[in-house]
DNA sequence: TCTAATTTGTGCGTATGTATG
DNA sequence: GCATACATACGCACAAATTAG
């Protein structure tokens, strides 16, 4: 079944990968069945154990066989037009997940697969999910979101094939990544429209701190505290009983919705009596209540440039750009 | 009762110890049953004495069984906690999986692990997909969607283990299936108001046919023919020009946001001058405008249903009620 | 329970040819 | 001509899992 020739150009490896792409074309291989072991390939061809290993591990990466130890290398999918697999982990699943995703698989093209997990913020899921997928994929896209020391749970991954996404923690300096600066976002856009933040008496974040990034908060009460603006830091929106002045910073989109039917119950005046500048755009966000002002990073252009740093192998930290878009609701 | 095959990656102890679970689920081991001797299975099944005796060790362990010395084997617990694994085949990735998603997780309890994949629209990624992971899972749920004679694709999986989604085609009715309604959803719904949307001169409906149910468009056909209101089905939104007495019913958001910009710039007014009802709740659209009309099936009931059936083996095709939320958009 | 055989997984060292600057 | 990096190929040793007798 395997041909392996004294041929020039073409590596021995290759031509093994070649042989069992051929037999599954053909029909010789199907799913399911067992590969003849490393040993006696290596035997029967008189090659060296690492060739034949070489030539297994990159039809394992492309997820066409697979392996378990003490038993053997199986057939695992007759697809072999899928020439990479990438592993993307996601916290959870949110409505802005899907710019990003679509844009992700819109760059790279057709003949690349994508797998996503969530970790749901759950460290436990996160171990079993690396460890589990560790060996299988060819590159590794991480969104750690507000796990802390995630570089011990991925450490053992490829460090040329691992790619961080959205939050960039301490330890993970030395792995390329997409990232947004959410303190930086936080402080310089409001900064920027700090003449009008000031017509207000308080400014008020909604932060829960399970989901939401710590940078967000620490950028937060870095311009109140430089700009000498009385502010607080609630948990949610559910018990507050909003007053006259307050300008609410709301990350959650469900906080957002519980502040507007608050001012409307209360008859103030969004954007008069009550401000908001909400985050991460989201389709409807450009016509609820005349437009709310949304701080936002371009999640297209993040899906663009994490597929582009994949293809092109740039292994750089780059950042997100975030913007303030301008709408009436403060 | 002990099932061992020549399957692909998993070793034959383990086998066993799935049989034996698989039977204390089901009901056929009860608490005190005697097992098989380590012989008798040994023989039947042509294994080697300590496969069997690993097998029996580990559960014996884990005190799922216990021994007497010169008697054989007994069912010590009926109290086993497999770890089950779902593949879930959606779509694409949108706003509303989230609930779907958040509430089949919730109430399948935290031992079951659910693996997404999304097909697109794309059949032969369909096709890849389910033939990759046959066989990897304890239940393969799946939304075809719009792809027609899925049912050769998927009759190689086991028939009591696969859940149909959202949509039943003529070839799935023989699964077990949690489903909308969706011509019954929209005839039923419209007709329900059918006095104010009287008022309207013309009922148009964008439909893209690649993406939105056949039934959808059915219904919607059935409403104005049987009501001889005037009507039109198109594509898209984006070249379309308003005019005074329309009624939009609208599945997709971009098409709902641009529809709406367009009443603005055209200077009509939202539930005199023109109507919309959307498909699909979303969170901001009870504040939108003032609030959007929307058809929408419940996707939290439809996720817990969902999970409730397949823990509970329930092979039943259920209905998830679709309801009209009126708000002030028409 | 022990021993043995087989298989994959991993790490280390070495050698050769080719491309690059 | 020389230094360097990279891909390819070989050999050896040991660990862990599986299975048999």
């Amino acid at each position: 079944m395997i041909v392996v020739k004294r041929k020039i150009g073409v590596p021995k490896y290759k031509q093994i990968i070649q042989s069992i792409e051929q037999a599954i074309l053909s029909g010789v291989l199907q799913k399911g069945d067992q590969l003849p072991s490393i040993n006696s390939i290596k035997n029967k061809h008189k090659l060296s154990r690492d060739t034949v290993l070489m030539a297994f591990n990159y039809l394992k990466t492309r997820g066409i066989i697979q392996s378990v130890v003490g038993k053997g290398y199986y057939v695992a999918s007759e697809n072999i037009t899928v020439t990479q697999k990438i592993f993307l982990l996601f916290d959870e699943l949110n409505a802005f997940k899907e710019d990003l995703y679509n844009a992700f698989l819109k760059h790279l093209g057709n003949h690349i697969q994508v797998d996503i997990f969530f970790h749901h913020f759950n460290k436990k899921i996160f171990r079993k999910l690396i460890n589990d997928n560790s060996g299988d994929y060819h590159f590794y896209v991480i969104m750690p979101a507000n796990l802390k020391n995630t570089h011990k749970l991925i450490k053992n991954l490829p460090k040329d094939k691992v790619y961080i996404l959205d939050q960039v923690h301490a330890d993970l300096l030395d792995y390329p990544a997409i990232y947004q600066n959410f303190e930086k976002a936080i402080f310089n856009n409001l900064n920027d429209v700090k003449t009008q933040i000031k017509k207000y008496k308080k400014l008020i974040l909604i932060f829960d701190k399970e989901k939401q990034p710590q940078g967000m908060h620490k950028g937060f009460v870095e311009f109140c505290k430089k700009n000498a603006i009385p502010f607080e830091v609630i948990n949610s929106a559910i018990s507050k009983e909003i007053e006259v002045g307050e300008l609410f910073i709301i990350p959650d989109d469900k906080n957002l919705l519980q502040i507007i039917k608050n001012i409307k119950t209360h008859n103030l005046v969004l954007a008069k009596d009550v401000g908001i500048i909400s985050y991460n755009d989201a389709l409807l966000k450009e016509i609820v209540e005349g437009g709310i002002t949304t701080i936002s990073t371009d999640f297209n252009l993040m899906g663009k440039r994490l597929a582009e740093m994949i293809l092109n192998k740039e292994a750089i930290q780059v950042e997100n750009p975030n913007k303030l878009i301008i709408r009436n609701s403060f």
